[in-house]
DNA sequence: CGAGATGCATAAAGAGTTCATATAAATCTT
DNA sequence: AAGATTTATATGAACTCTTTATGCATCTCG
């Protein structure tokens, strides 16, 4: 499973089924890099091609059951290996970076403006 | 130039000179992998392959001045882009990530140890 | 309705990787 | 000290993921 694989499924998850050219941009890679993407992953049973019936050219990707529980279990994962490393801290520290998450959250905001300001040049 | 490349070069700046077999080991790649990209670096001028006198089996990697400016640039470049972010933010903010610093090192420091338990199995 | 734009697919090519294996040099064994 | 084994690097084939170029179907607009 590529990262772009995971990125995408992630997507899908967060925002619901969408069209091969939104991955794409969404990924950050081309088209035909994405189109290729998903058919392997319709072919592992993660994902689902359905048709728009609103204009026939489009392709909609939608996450089956399975890809679903792929996504969840993987932010599981995620989601455990960080608490097992916080739980490593010292008291001080947890109340340190939990005071500092705002800074952090902005931070990350700050960063996908950057990213919005010099994505489209690069 | 390769994220690969771009630590190999960072390694070299950061611990000196190395043999290919160390260099593949810390970045996590293969040695057949490790010397190809070596070729590739040192005909784009950046190191250089010197031997070792005490065994003749071994080639020691060295970072010419081009390198070491390429690597340089990199991280200051680097450093620019994070003052610029840290910019953004509110004095409070600022405040607060600073006070953060010493759980940001020791989560940093927990997950190296993660990942050479982990890492080795996989 | 026709011209251009848009969405997706496909093929060819390139970059970066792994695995298998070869060669040379060092080290160990007896 | 000779032979066997290990170690360091190189090379070649194959694989994965990517981009570029291009084709086809469908939509949109004048």
């Amino acid at each position: 499973m590529s990262i772009t694989s995971a990125a995408t499924l992630a997507t899908l998850h967060r925002t619901g089924p969408r069209r091969i050219t939104d991955l794409a941009a969404i990924e950050g890679v081309t088209q035909p890099a994405m189109t290729v993407l998903v058919r392997v992953m319709e072919e592992s049973g993660l994902v689902e091609r359905r048709g728009d019936a609103s204009d026939k050219r489009v392709t909609l990707v939608w996450l089956t059951e399975a890809g679903t529980s792929y996504v969840q279990a993987r932010r599981q994962a995620g989601v455990d290996a960080f608490a097992r490393l916080i739980d490593g801290l010292t008291d001080d520290e947890i109340e340190a970076l939990e005071a500092a998450l705002p800074a952090l959250a902005h931070l990350a905001e700050l960063e996908d403006q950057d990213r919005d300001r010099e994505g489209p040049q690069r």
